[in-house]
DNA sequence: TCAAAAGTGTTAATTTTACACCCATGT
DNA sequence: ACATGGGTGTAAAATTAACACTTTTGA
C-alpha cells in the first residue's frame, strides 16, 4: 500500500522517511477471588514476548494499529488477538512517546479496559495473570503504564459507577462493594456503602435473591440509563 | 534517515510500509478581560491553514512528531513554532485518530496547555485568539477536540489547583476567584470562596497589597510544595 | 461621607462517618 | 438456637451554602 502526502507539512515537519511506528496496548483489569481466602484482588493478564527486545520478559497484550482502523478497533483487535478477550469497558489510557522506550521508536497509545467476571474466559498460550499489586519486572516501560491504569481505577472508582465494568449483570451490594474494597485497598462500612450507592439512582433492585450463605441478599441491575463514566471525548457530554 | 526495524512484529503486525504519521497539537487556555466590560472570558489561538486539506480555515496550533523528540517536547516545540507562545502548563489530553479525521491517515497527540497573564507575548503572523465560547467551524475534529478540552479545563479545576495555571506570581483572591468564574461559567460567594482556598493550603500570604480601586486586597503566592495537578503517568503519585 | 470591594461571623442544610441494633436464613 | 451476613436507625462530625455585617480605601 502506498501513501501519498497530501496534508500539508508545516514548518519544521517530518518528512515521509521518518514516520514513527505506532502501537495499540491495553491494560486489561478484572477480579480474582482467592481459593482459599475470602479476598479479592485485582489481576491483569500479560503476554510473554517471544523475540527481542526483552525475549522472555511478561509485556502488556498489544500489537500494531492498522492503517484501516481508528484507535479503539485497534486495542479491541489487538487485545483479541493477543490474549482472546473481549472486555465490555475499555478507555484510552494515555499515549507514551519518550524516545528511549524502546530501542526503535515507537509511540505507543495505551489503554485500560475492564473485564466482568462472566467475560473470563480461557486465554491464549503465553497469557497469564498476575496480581496487579505484585507484578514483575516488566519489559519497556510497561511497570509504568500498569501503575498509572492502577491508579486511574482506583480515582476513577471514586466518581463513577466504573466498579460495575467488573460484575456480572445481577450482584448483590455485597459484591458491588467487594469491588470497592478490592479496588480501594480498604474496607468499606456495608451501611453506609448501601445508603451512598441507593441514593446515586445507578442501581435498580430485582425480585430476585441470592440464596446460600445466610439471609438471601437482594440481586440488583445496573441503571443502563446511567453511563459508566465518560470514557473520552466521543461521548455525548453537552 | 533510514530506520532498522529491530523490534519484532507481532502477530497482525504492521510492516514498515504502512507506518502512520503522527501529529501533535495543543489547545491552549488563556483568559482575557474585555476592555468595556468587566466580564473574563476564555480565549485560545487558532493558526490560518495556508495549504489543503481545511485551507483558509483555522486550526490548531502544531506540527509532526520529530523522530528524536519526546511528545511532550514536540508538543512545546511546534506551538512555539506555530505561535511563539511557551505555557507553563502542558498536558497531554488525548490521542485522535479515527480512520476519516483527515484526507490521510494522521494519528494526532492533542495537548492542552494553560497561558499566565504575564506569558502572553505577540504571536506570529496568521495566529488569532477566539472566544472558546464562539468558535467557527474549524478544520479537521478541531472543534470537538477543543470541546473536550474546555470539558477537561472545567472538570480539573474542581478538584486540582490548576487555576493557578492562568495567574501571575502574586494575585489576590478576587483574581483567583475570576478564574474560577470564568472558567466554570458561574458566579461564586466571594466569602465562601475564601476559606476554601485558604484551608486548601495552596496558598501563601504574602505582606504586599493590591491598591488602587477601593479597600487594597492582600496578594497570594503559590505553594510551590503543592502540585498544580496530576499531568499524566510521568509524575511520583505514590 | 459614601460607594464598593475586602474580609469576618453565624447559622441552616447537607453529606459523611461511626456504630448500635434488628432481620432472615442455613446449619 | 445461634452464628452470620443482610438490612435499618440514629446521632455526632464535617462540609457546603447562604447571607448579614464590619473594615478600609478612593473618590
Amino acid at each position: 500500500m502506498t501513501r501519498t502526502a497530501s496534508e500539508p507539512l508545516p514548518p519544521g515537519a517530518a518528512t515521509e522517511s521518518d514516520a514513527t511506528r505506532v502501537a495499540v496496548s491495553t491494560v486489561i483489569f478484572t477480579l480474582r477471588r482467592l481459593p482459599g481466602s475470602d479476598a479479592v484482588q485485582v489481576v491483569l493478564p500479560l503476554v510473554r514476548r517471544t523475540r527481542d527486545p526483552h525475549e522472555g520478559q511478561w509485556a502488556l497484550p498489544g500489537g500494531w494499529l492498522d492503517v484501516t482502523e481508528g484507535l479503539d478497533a485497534a486495542a479491541s483487535r489487538t487485545l483479541a488477538e493477543t490474549t482472546g478477550l473481549a472486555p465490555s469497558y475499555l478507555e484510552q489510557l494515555y499515549a507514551f512517546g519518550a524516545v528511549g522506550r524502546s530501542p526503535t521508536r515507537v509511540v505507543s497509545i495505551v489503554y485500560w479496559a475492564l473485564l466482568r467476571a462472566d467475560e473470563i474466559t480461557d486465554t491464549v498460550e503465553n497469557v497469564q495473570w498476575f496480581d496487579a499489586a505484585e507484578l514483575p519486572r516488566l519489559a519497556f516501560d510497561h511497570n509504568e503504564i500498569v501503575d498509572y491504569a492502577l491508579w486511574r481505577l482506583r480515582n476513577k472508582v471514586g466518581y463513577s459507577r466504573i466498579a460495575h465494568g467488573l460484575l456480572a449483570d445481577e450482584f448483590t451490594l455485597a459484591d458491588l462493594r467487594e469491588v470497592y474494597e478490592a479496588v480501594l485497598g480498604r474496607r468499606l462500612d456495608p451501611a453506609n456503602f448501601r445508603r451512598q450507592v441507593e441514593n446515586s439512582g445507578t442501581l435498580i433492585p430485582t425480585d430476585r435473591f441470592r440464596t446460600g450463605s445466610h439471609r438471601p441478599a437482594r440481586l440488583y441491575r445496573y441503571n443502563q440509563d446511567v453511563e459508566l463514566a465518560d470514557r473520552g471525548p466521543l461521548d455525548a457530554r453537552h
